[in-house]
DNA sequence: AATGAATGAGGTTTCATTCAT
DNA sequence: CATGAATGAAACCTCATTCAT
C-alpha cells in the first residue's frame, strides 16, 4: 500500500483497508471486540490514523456492517434482475453465499443493533437506517414482482427472513469454545446445523407468507366485487 | 427482608431479590445495563453481597433470563396442558403476554446469547443449554400432538419462532434515543409496530412449517408404501 | 496508614493524604501537572482509589486548593482577632509564612483560576467561589475594624493584594530551568526577589487603599453636611 | 494572500496573519487553547506550514503574547512622551484601551506565564524576557522623570502594575459559563466589574508607591546630609 | 453473612509534530 | 514553499471483582 493517501481514490481505498483489517479481526475473534489499537496495527496503520477515517470506533464498526449489507442487497438485486430468478429456490444461493456463509456478517449484525441504541450519534443512526429503508423498499419491490403479490408484502417478507436469520443464528451459531460438550445427548435438539435449519425456516416462512398474502389479495378483491 | 439470610429459603428469596432488581433496572433503561453496583443498590444490598448469591455479573443475567424462559414455557406449557388449545390462535395470547410484551424479556434474550459466547464458564452455559432443551424438548411434543405433525417439526417450529422473535424485535424495536426523527417518511418502512408484525410473522411461518410437515409426511408415506 | 479507610475520619484523612499526595509532587515538578496515577502511586494507592474520593482531577486540584485558602484565611483570622494586630505589620509575616513561602500556593492558585473556566462543574465553581466570598468577607470586615475604613474597602484591599500576589508572582517567580541565566546582565530589571518585591508592593498598595478611603470618607462626610 | 511566500517581507506578513488568526481564535472562545489545525484552517494554511514559520505551538503564542507586548508599551511610550502627560490620569486611559479592554491580552499573558516554565527553550525564553526588560527599563526611566522618582522607582511600579492587572483579572474576569449564577447573593462580592477594580487598585498602588518613594528619598537626602 | 473500600486492567480519544509528496 | 496524511504518546475514567473488617 502506499505510504499516503492522496488522492480520495487512495483515501477509500485505505478506508476500505481500515475495515478489512477490523473484519479480518472480528472472523478471527467472533467472542472479542477489536481494540482500535488492533486494527490499526492489522491495517499496518498508526492508531491516530484510523480516527483520520473514522470517527469513532462504533461508527467504524458501523461502516463495517454497512458495507456488508450493501454487498449482500447489491447481489440479492442483480439476482432478481436477471432473467430466470422467479423464486426461492433462485434467491435463496444468493443469500446463503454472500450473507449466510460470509463469516462475521450475522455477527456483525447483531453488535451493530445493539450499539445503535447507544453510541451511535442520532444522525449517523438515521442515515444508516434511511441506506437500509431504501436498499430494502427497493428490493422488496421486485419480490412483489416476481411472487405477484401486494404491494408491501415484499418488504414485510425480506425483513421477517433478516429477523429470521439473525435470531436463528444467535441461538444456532456454533460456540467453539463449548466445543465437543455441545454433543452431549442432551443438548441433541440444539445442536443443529444453522445452514440446514435457516433454509428449512425461510421456505416455511416464505411458503407461509406468500399463500397468506393471495389469500389476502383473494379476499381483498371479493370484498370489493361484493 | 431480613437483614440476614440464614436459612436456605431466605437464601432462594434473596437470590430472587437481587434478580428482581435486576429484571426492574433493565426495564427501566433498556438501552444500558446496569452495573453491579446498581443493582446491589436497588435491592437494597451491597455491592459485594450480590458476589454471594451469583459467582459474576454475568452469571446473574443468565439467572435472570432462566428465570423469564421458564416462566414463558411454564406458561405455554400450561396452555398447551389445557383441553380447547388446537391452534396458533390458542397459543399465541400466551406468547404475546408472557414474552413479547414482558418489558426486557427480547432485550435480555439478545444479551445473553452474546453473552454465552464469551463471559459465561462453559459448564454454566451447558447447564443452561441443557435445561432450554428440555423445556424446548417438552414443549415441541405437546405441539406435535396439537398439530399432528411428525416428530422433531414441534421443537424445530419453537426454535424458529423464537429466533423470529429476537430477531424481528432487533430490527424494529422502538428506539427512544432516535424518538421523532424516526417518523421521518423515508424511514417509513422501519417504522412498524412490533406487535403487530410479529404476529403475523409467525402466523406465516407456522403456517407454512406446518404445511410443509404435512406434504413431507406425505411424500413419506407414499415413499414408504411403494 | 490503614488498609481501608472506614469510618468517616480515616476517609477524611485518605482524603487529605490524597491532597497531601498532590501537593507534594506539585512543589516538587511545579513545571508540570502530575497525572492522576502519579498522585495515587505517591499516596500509596491505586488510581481507582483517588476516584472514590476525587469525582475527576480537576475537582481533586480545586480540593488542594481550598485547603490552602481554608489554612490561609483561617491563619489570618486568628491572627486578625489577636489584641495587639493592628496594621500592615503586624499582619504581612502570617501572609509571608502561610501563603508566599508556602510551595505551591501561588503556583496552584494561578491553575486553579484557569481550571474554574473550563473543566470544573459550574456547581462546584460555583460552591468553591461562595467559600471564598464568604472567607473574604469575614476577613475584611476584620480588615475594616482594624483600619477605620469603610465598609467595603476592606475585602476590596484583599482582593487586590490577592491579585497583586498572584500576578507578580507570575512575573517574578524564579524558574529552575533558566537557572544562570537570569542573572544576565540585561536580565537585571526583571531578577527580582519576589518576596522583597511583594512586600514593598503591598505596603504601597495598602498605604495608598486605605488613605484614598480616608479621603474618600472625608468627601463623603463633607457632602453629607453640607 | 499570495500563494507563496518568496521575499522575507511576503514571509513576515504571512507570520503576522498567522498570529492574527490566532489572536482572532483566542479572543473568540477565551477559554480554550485552538488547535494549531484550527489557527493554521483560520489563517487560510495547512497546519504543516505553521510549523515553517513557528517552530511549536508555544513559540507562536509566546510570539504573540510578544507583538501585544510591544504594541502596548508602544503606545504607552508615545504617550509619556506627548507634552502634557504628567500624571496617572494621562497614562491609565492608554493601559485601558490597549491592555485591559484588548481582547485577550490578558488571558494571553496568563498563559504565557505558564508556558514560559516548561515548554518554551530556555533561549527563546531568555531573549523574550531581554525584550520585557529592555521596555520594562526604558518606560520606567521615563515614569521616574514624570513623578520625580527615584531610579528603578519606574520599573518596580510598572512590574507592580502589570502583576496587579493580571493578578486580579484571573480574580475577577466575568466567566461566560457561570453566567447567571454569579449573579447569587451569596457571590456579591466577587461579582464586580474589572475595569473599575483595576482602575481603583492602580491608583491606590500607585499613589501609595509614589508617595513611599518620595518619603524614602527624604529619608535618603536627610541621612546624607547628616 | 454482609459490607463497601480498594484495586487496576483496559480502551478511547486528542493533537502537536513530522515528513512524503 | 506548501500541504495534509500519518504518527503515537499521553491521560482520563469505569467498573467488575476482591477481600479486610
Amino acid at each position: 500500500m502506499k505510504l499516503r493517501a492522496i488522492g480520495s481514490n487512495d483515501k477509500e481505498e485505505r478506508r476500505q483497508a481500515i475495515l478489512d483489517a477490523a473484519e479480518r479481526l472480528f472472523v478471527k475473534h467472533p467472542d472479542r471486540m477489536a481494540s482500535v489499537a488492533e486494527v490499526a496495527a492489522a491495517a499496518g496503520l498508526a492508531k491516530g490514523t484510523v480516527y483520520l477515517y473514522f470517527p469513532s470506533k462504533e461508527e467504524m464498526l458501523l461502516a463495517l456492517h454497512e458495507r456488508q449489507v450493501a454487498h449482500f442487497f447489491g447481489q440479492l438485486m442483480r439476482k432478481l434482475a436477471e432473467p430466470g430468478t422467479v423464486d426461492f429456490d433462485d434467491i435463496f444461493p444468493v443469500t446463503l453465499e454472500h450473507l449466510i456463509r460470509l463469516p462475521g456478517y450475522l455477527e456483525l449484525t447483531s453488535r451493530c443493533f445493539a450499539l445503535m441504541d447507544r453510541e451511535i450519534p442520532k444522525d449517523t443512526a438515521i442515515a444508516f437506517k434511511s441506506g437500509v429503508a431504501r436498499t430494502l423498499g427497493a428490493a422488496g419491490v421486485e419480490l412483489e414482482r416476481h411472487f405477484g403479490v401486494q404491494a408491501g408484502t415484499g418488504i414485510t417478507l425480506l425483513l421477517n427472513s433478516y429477523g429470521l436469520m439473525v435470531g436463528l443464528w444467535q441461538l444456532l451459531h456454533p460456540n467453539e469454545r463449548l466445543g465437543a460438550a455441545m454433543r452431549r445427548p442432551e443438548l441433541r435438539d440444539l445442536n443443529r446445523n444453522y445452514e440446514t435449519e435457516i433454509e428449512n425456516a425461510l421456505r416455511s416462512l416464505w411458503q407461509g407468507s406468500i399463500e397468506r398474502a393471495r389469500a389476502a389479495a383473494r379476499a381483498g378483491r371479493k370484498a370489493r366485487t361484493r
